[in-house]
DNA sequence: TGTACATCAGTGAACGCGCGTTCACTGATGTAC
DNA sequence: TGTACATCAGTGAACGCGCGTTCACTGATGTAC
């Protein structure tokens, strides 16, 4: 238990090994259980040393969220860029969702927030424009009603998945999941959405 | 602020009165601020008494779960009976969710529960009869994919109006709200959901 | 009608705990000249 | 190349707090006879 290496004085990017840690303790316990003293003891560095970089625990959490919002508008860009397939985008949300839990639990927690801080508003921002932002000149349901839809349903059955909720003999992929239940949404369009070629850029 | 009434030793109905002001402070602060001693303080009793009715925290807390999906069932099973309609169950969760943001909060966490308790077991199976199983005779959906489908979406607009995540320019009204969005679900029968006559018993 | 006694409901003191934040400090780094 | 100094990063002690739970207790109630 005695540490091979005597850690210099200076962390050298404790910043974001916090995160990284704090991500660690929330998913592994939940929001509730992560605390400051704790996550400092898990870095190695005295219990002080965070308040330092996030100034207090809600400056923390700030940076959780904002990470997140930032990943998740990279993995829906990403996979609408490949597939050009709606359905997919909303498999990437659940995917996202129980890939990545405790920025998802901190991400729609927004008492937990610093609500002001600006590379948070931005980081949603980026997000938002994939969930409901009929301006965005995105993907497909052409009314914002259709949108909500599609959102809340890929954010309702994350929720229950990963609140344990949902009923037994459910695809252990939460991706091939969210498909078959995603299924039932109407598109916003007439018929059945616009699909780009697989692989187009 | 002097006690206009000598309150006798015992209470009378305490275990009530617990259990309503715990829905009460978990409505106004979240199930994370509340705390057996502040709820004792409220209800005017002594900081143990709590734990005399409920063993412990988490008892006192099944207690507010069993309560709610008790509730729940009442609403969903009398509005299908009044309305026949699908669509209005599905309205009618999101206006349960919203009315009742404590019990629904606290339902949903099963890590605040004692799993096992045979009263919230039974209540839990009499809302789940709602929401997912095929079996009971219910409902629309033919598919348990499809009831899923629909579960999803309303719990998942309930869970983002609740936690404030929706964009501006939503209808007041959450029921209403929620109609225009559940309006994006496919029925799980090929074309419309048969529908009883209103009123019909 | 009265009395003994078991049971139930609520008390209040005490336990031990971990927490977030503040503060004066020290060690390390980097920059100006 | 060397030195002074400002700035940054992390320390460790201390603060005050509220919490859940335990425990021996007391007051009240109800039941058996």
């Amino acid at each position: 238990v005695s540490p091979p290496k005597p850690r210099p004085y200076h962390h050298g990017d404790l910043r974001r090994a916090l995160v990284d840690e704090a991500v660690v303790m929330i998913g592994q316990e939940g929001v509730a259980a992560m605390s400051l003293r704790e996550l400092a003891r898990r870095a190695g560095v005295s219990h002080a040393a965070p308040t330092h970089h996030f100034g207090d625990k809600t400056g923390l959490l700030t940076a959780v969220a904002t990470e997140g919002y930032t990943l998740l508008a990279g993995e829906l860009g990403a996979v609408w860029e490949a597939t050009g397939d709606f359905l997919e985008v909303g498999a990437a949300y659940v995917r996202f969702a129980v890939g990545h839990q405790a920025h998802f639990e901190v991400m729609f927690r927004p008492d937990l927030h610093h609500a002001d801080d600006p590379d948070l508003r931005h980081a949603r921002a980026a997000s938002a424009s994939f969930l409901y932002d009929p301006t965005s000149g995105l993907p497909a349901p052409e009314s914002r009603d259709a949108a909500l839809a599609a959102w809340s349903l890929v954010h309702g059955f994350a929720q229950l998945w990963i609140s344990g909720n949902l009923p037994d003999g459910i695809d252990r992929d939460p991706a091939v999941a969210a498909r078959a239940v995603a299924r039932f949404l109407r598109p916003g369009r007439p018929r059945r959405a616009v699909t780009r070629r697989r692989g187009a850029r």
